[in-house]
DNA sequence: TAAGATTGACTGTTCAATCTTC
DNA sequence: GAAGATTGAACAGTCAATCTTA
């Protein structure tokens, strides 16, 4: 029983390997958000951010950024373009002037509205491989996951 | 019946939208794997390529980028960092002038063999909140989600 | 013309370093 | 010093344009 005579991982097919599912599965998604929604010119990251701002008042950056589980980073590149074309406003915080606060503007609600029916095809087009019981059994899996994982997150940092 | 009445977008929660949740799950995957096999330097991507060279012979680019789904602009960019560190080796076809083939060095195959307990733990891991039946049932959908998309794409391209 | 690859541009993602403000 | 944000670097991913060769 030494090394080598377990099965080497190159045996392993790609379409097992829950790493390569999982790419594949972001990788289809966005694809398909793009097929619908390409004449409105959001990614999938700009309209989570333009969705979640319109359900809060005025937010700093971190609160945002921890919501959409994003990097800091990557949440300011992703609010750059939503306000260079005017869908949210953003400012420094009156009470920390070492934060930026954002707000989402009357035109980025009325994009979120247009856009509407186009997500929801998008999203549910996603999963549509799997009868109506799959969906739910395979969004309650993934859910347990993300979930479990983000406490994880939690603890190490 | 009018528009409006229906429920809007940002009354679904983010943690039920499956853009979202695949966002999040290829997220977790990439954090774990790199984790667990930070000092080898390899990314989840060059992994993927890697270890399919690993069960090919010498092998054109755009057949190693449909291998593993990739664009081929991404499989040039993976390729080049491989092969800067001598773990591959690419050049010209003498078939046709036009085609980059590579294969896997002796090094590259080395570097695979030490990384493989890492790697299957990383994998293991992402799944780890749930417990080995629905590890299985989760696999089963999102493999089915993935090949059915896959057709779908043939189909559109 | 079409197929294979590369380049450049833009977006997303993370990390380290820095700057400002607390 | 610590907490907010930004900048720069590196990698991933896609698309359009271009170059070479078939």
């Amino acid at each position: 029983m030494g090394r080598g005579a377990k099965s080497k991982i190159q045996d392993w097919p790609l379409m097992e390997r829950p790493g390569f599912l999982a790419r594949r599965l972001h990788q289809i998604h966005v694809s398909l958000f793009a097929e619908f929604s390409v004449e409105f010119g959001l990614t999938p990251l700009q309209y989570s951010l333009l969705s979640v701002l319109s359900g809060l008042e005025e937010t700093d950056q971190t609160t945002l950024a921890n919501r959409v589980a994003l990097d800091r980073t990557t949440t300011t590149g992703g609010l750059k373009r939503l306000e260079s074309r005017g869908l949210i406003r953003r400012r420094t915080s009156p009470s920390d002037r070492r934060a930026q606060t954002c707000a989402i503007t009357a035109k980025g609600l009325e994009l979120l509205d247009i856009m509407d029916g186009a997500v929801k095809r998008a999203h549910k087009e996603t999963l549509q491989p799997l009868n109506v019981e799959e969906q739910k059994k395979f969004l309650e899996l993934l859910c347990r996951i993300v979930g479990h994982q983000e406490e994880r997150r939690a603890k190490v940092s």
